[in-house]
DNA sequence: ACCTCCCCGTGACACCTGTCATCCGCCGGC
DNA sequence: GCCGGCGGATGACAGGTGTCACGGGGAGGT
């Protein structure tokens, strides 16, 4: 019996995954979550084997948590379930320690099977998923550069963006000129997009 | 027995919503899909009563699929379920004919709770989000406004937009300078948001 | 020590953008 | 018929934006 803990924030496809992975007759659902930072000490307390975790959750983002998940509690395998497969998370996932990266895209019946095969040592990662996390490469993004972006990311005058971080507005630019010539964008606005996409920020 | 047609493009959040409802002994989901379009050809081949539509979804969104539904299979009543709590979606969800509108924040066990409502003839709307899309009022947006509100999303500059609807750079500034005005922001980027944010788009 | 890279800043310049005034044609309501 | 609202367009103007050149400081590598 394998023991799960599911981590989402939308309480109804939480309640539903769980539906659906107890159908499994080898499979447990042992504690579920609703935010990042509470996963390490549920893991812990419900004695959890396999983690699947989204990403997008208040408190910590889910690749953080299987980090956190990774040192805090060596053991337990996590299994990352996201909307977006932006290549970049599948690489920042397993850096942090994830043995599986997989899209909400993918047939329910397959994710058992995941389940299974994180829990006996193996890696799962959506093949075209890879592929393209190494088409795209690592993030050229300078570490100002991806927190400018994300500042951009809600189309904030530069003047704004400068106030809030506390530079000269000179230098904002300059950073984000940067960000638009490393991203092929022509505003700080869809360079902001399409890093968010590539999964920079 | 209450035959369910579900609709949703996330194979994974469709199947785990397949086996929560299934559990329940009075439901039957008799159809799913991934596609807007597809909903009402398989809710009249499956039979279905109430059709369970996720807003966001390709060919066809889940608003416009309940208006088809509405017109296409009378008897046959709509519920949206959504991720984005976004107040015009609730105004827009029941003038298109929907009975109902939940968010996928809602607890797992009121989903059938909701549906069986619907089933019954009654409306069943977030009590928060009915309150929300009272306060906000409809869309003050122009037509004109709304498409290239749309076109802005992105980050694109202006002389894109005016070349992907044929319009002078001129006419775009002044429509685009009128939807920042009935926004409330500061540039075309921030307006596009806060319209999608309200579901004005 | 030297080089490289990142970070921060200034100044200048061309271009883009948001705003306003003003015009036109069209349609629906009164 | 008149009027108001929408769509489309032009011109002008202030201010925002993207780019480039240049300088200075600090951290890390060889």
């Amino acid at each position: 019996m394998i023991r799960l803990l599911l981590a989402d924030d939308q309480a109804l496809v939480r309640g539903a995954l769980a539906a659906l992975l107890d159908l499994e007759s080898d499979l447990e659902v042992v504690a579920q979550v609703g935010r990042g930072d509470e996963v390490v000490e549920a893991a812990r307390a419900s004695g959890a084997e396999v983690c699947l975790l989204d990403i997008e959750m208040p408190g910590m983002n889910g690749i953080d948590a299987a980090a956190a998940v990774r040192r805090e509690l060596p053991g337990v395998r996590s299994l990352v379930v996201t909307t977006f497969g932006r290549p970049g998370y599948v690489r920042r996932a397993i850096e942090a320690g994830a043995s599986g990266f997989v899209v909400k895209d993918t047939p329910a019946r397959q994710l058992a099977d995941a389940v299974r095969r994180v829990h006996a040592g193996l890696r799962v990662i959506d093949p075209d998923l890879a592929a393209e996390s190494l088409i795209d490469g690592p993030s050229p993004l300078t570490g100002r550069e991806r927190e400018l972006l994300t500042h951009a990311l809600d189309g904030s005058p530069v003047s704004a963006i400068a106030a809030r971080v506390h530079l000269s507005e000179g230098t904002v630019r300059n950073h984000l000129s940067a960000a638009i010539g490393k991203t092929g964008a022509a505003t700080r606005s869809e360079a902001a997009r399409i890093a968010q996409e590539r999964g920079w920020l």
